[in-house]
DNA sequence: ACTGCATGGGTAAACGTTTTCCCATTTCGA
DNA sequence: TCGAAATGGGAAAACGTTTACCCATGCAGT
């Protein structure tokens, strides 16, 4: 119906050029005497002008566009740092695109060529998978930032998360306090993340230091990209010996499967078994108060990301953010 | 670094004019020998070229970007919805744009109006809450749906959503034949959302016609957005007389608040209380296996939220469409 | 031989910005 | 009083597309 006001009806109503709207709004100040600015502002305000995105992005080369890549999105972790970073993007006046890779690498790739297609101004990759694409983008012009799972190509990239292997020495040491004696074990799911490999390497080493190694029989996984699934498939291959006392599973989800496997072979947790999960989902006080875990900041990740953006956008190099961790004992 | 390939560079490589290749790529068959069509997909596939989303959108007036606004991202539900819009839309050639409004109606408009300047092809509103800018979106040119809360403002405006009153009688009746006798209880949050009135009505509706006619008492609500906190309050202000044998929570997420009320005054769910939830959250048959509950389809919203845009896209007037629900008796 | 009409394809305008020049006027220092 | 510099602001190009319009050429029908 009514045409979108553009900058041109914006300088002939203020009687200027558009050339002084375009300075005036984009806060160049050298240049306007404060009558000018005045009334056009005045203009602005009342036509309710606002810079078309596309006209901007035509001439500036990028749009005010972060494309957000999660690796699935039905995980409530990945949907918490995505609202996060929608956030923190708000804030700096950016909007989010958020695309679902489904963990797949031409998903990925695909995705990689429409944004940069659109002009986005940065790749933030939530979990990401290696690939073709991926190895190409990184030697472009687009700022990339890896959260959570590092950057799977060799090369320096910036990355914001936490030191999974330092907390996964620190879940060790809670198992093995809770549970003085006992087996141990360990459910994780596809070590191509760099976060669940860290966190099983922390946990592994450090158990094995405290002299409760863990014989290959106590740790399960199991494929796929549903963390619940993975969870209830390791759970039944534990079972098939004596049943452990403690066990770390690499994220809550997987300790909800966990914990289903369980509770259908009458085992309960606490009382029979301990569980220790990750990322500490926040429903966990509320229907998982029998599960420790790792609280992960994730609402705190958006504006770290988003600072690690600016200082790639300034021409700043590469550097990883470690966030602080939390370890969150809980059914004791 | 290296410069995008715009339509002129294929052009060139192809040794035809910029009009000719894009004719090609938008399928205008019409005006083009068979082997001009090939030599422009040599040199197409030879270059990588992709349109340019900045180009398209000032030349066409809109983007192949859609908004996607939700209320509070950190809602499973929300985001199941978006994840399933996201897919949905990539299969239309299309990629979402998700805000967080946070339920409130500045945020919202500040998106509606950003948006807008990012000349998005269509808005999908999560749960919208009435607003000035809502108003004036909706005479405008950008094409509307509302999903799971209807339209705040009266007047026509496609919908996608499921019968949330015809629910709630269904729910009326579960409980009642699962709670023959003793006290029955709802707890909800604001009825500001159609979707929750629509329940809230179709169960007291329900209820009375079975003459279990709820008392005021009986009903519970609470302030705010966080579903756990409104269906803690709620379980509080219940239990100040006998406890309820049965308790309707308009959400899955209420339910979880309502049961953790339940299990610091030491009543077990579903011994001493029946509880219905609503949304049937995936987690339930892992870590809520007492809570019976409505499953809504949302992993179908978005085929059937796409299917709407494109009739509006068309020109069709806006209509309704509802989906399958499907009660799910849990905690027998 | 001329008209009429496909067929194939090129020219150029338009979309809305930003930004580089450029110009006119004023101010200031000597 | 003259030249230099500062101040305020305009003209126009460029970004990448799409599309309305135009122009050849070839061919059939008269």
């Amino acid at each position: 119906m009514t045409r979108n006001v553009s900058i041109g009806d914006v300088a002939k109503r203020a009687g200027v050029s558009i050339a002084t709207v375009s300075r005036i709004v984009n806060g160049i100040a050298k240049k306007a005497s404060p009558e000018t600015v005045e009334r056009v502002r005045k203009a602005i305000a009342e036509t309710g002008y606002r810079p078309t995105g596309a006209g901007q992005a035509l001439r500036k080369g990028h749009s005010r566009l972060v494309a957000v890549f999660a690796a699935n999105l039905a995980n409530p972790t990945m949907a918490a740092v995505a609202a996060s970073i929608e956030t923190a993007l708000r804030d700096a006046g950016l909007a989010m695109v958020l695309c679902d890779t489904h963990d797949r690498a031409d998903l990925q790739d695909e995705y990689l060529l429409e944004m940069r297609a659109q002009a986005v101004r940065a790749y933030v990759l939530l979990a990401a998978v290696a690939s073709d694409g991926l190895r190409a983008a990184l030697t472009g012009p687009i700022p990339t930032v890896f959260v959570n799972r590092r950057c799977p190509i060799p090369g320096k990239a910036a990355f914001v998360g936490i030191d999974n292997r330092a907390a996964g020495r620190e879940v060790a040491r809670a198992l093995a306090q809770a549970v003085p004696k006992g087996r141990l074990a360990l459910v994780h799911g596809p070590l191509s993340s760099s976060a669940t490999a860290d966190r099983v390497a922390g946990f592994k080493r450090e158990l094995a230091k405290l002299g409760r190694e863990l014989a290959p029989e106590d740790m399960a996984t199991a494929p796929g990209v549903d963390h619940l699934e993975i969870g209830y498939e390791g759970a039944s291959a534990l079972l098939s010996g004596r049943a452990p006392k403690g066990i770390f599973c690499a994220s809550d989800l997987i300790a909800y499967g966990v914990q289903r496997r369980l509770r259908e072979a009458d085992l309960s947790v606490p009382r029979d078994v301990r569980l220790i999960g990750f990322d500490d989902n926040p429903l966990n006080d509320w229907v998982a108060p029998w599960l420790a875990s790792v609280r992960v900041p994730y609402r705190g990740f958006g504006e770290a990301i988003v600072g690690v953006l600016g200082e790639l956008w300034r021409g700043e190099s590469p550097r990883a953010e470690l966030l602080a961790y939390e370890f969150v004992g809980r059914g004791a």
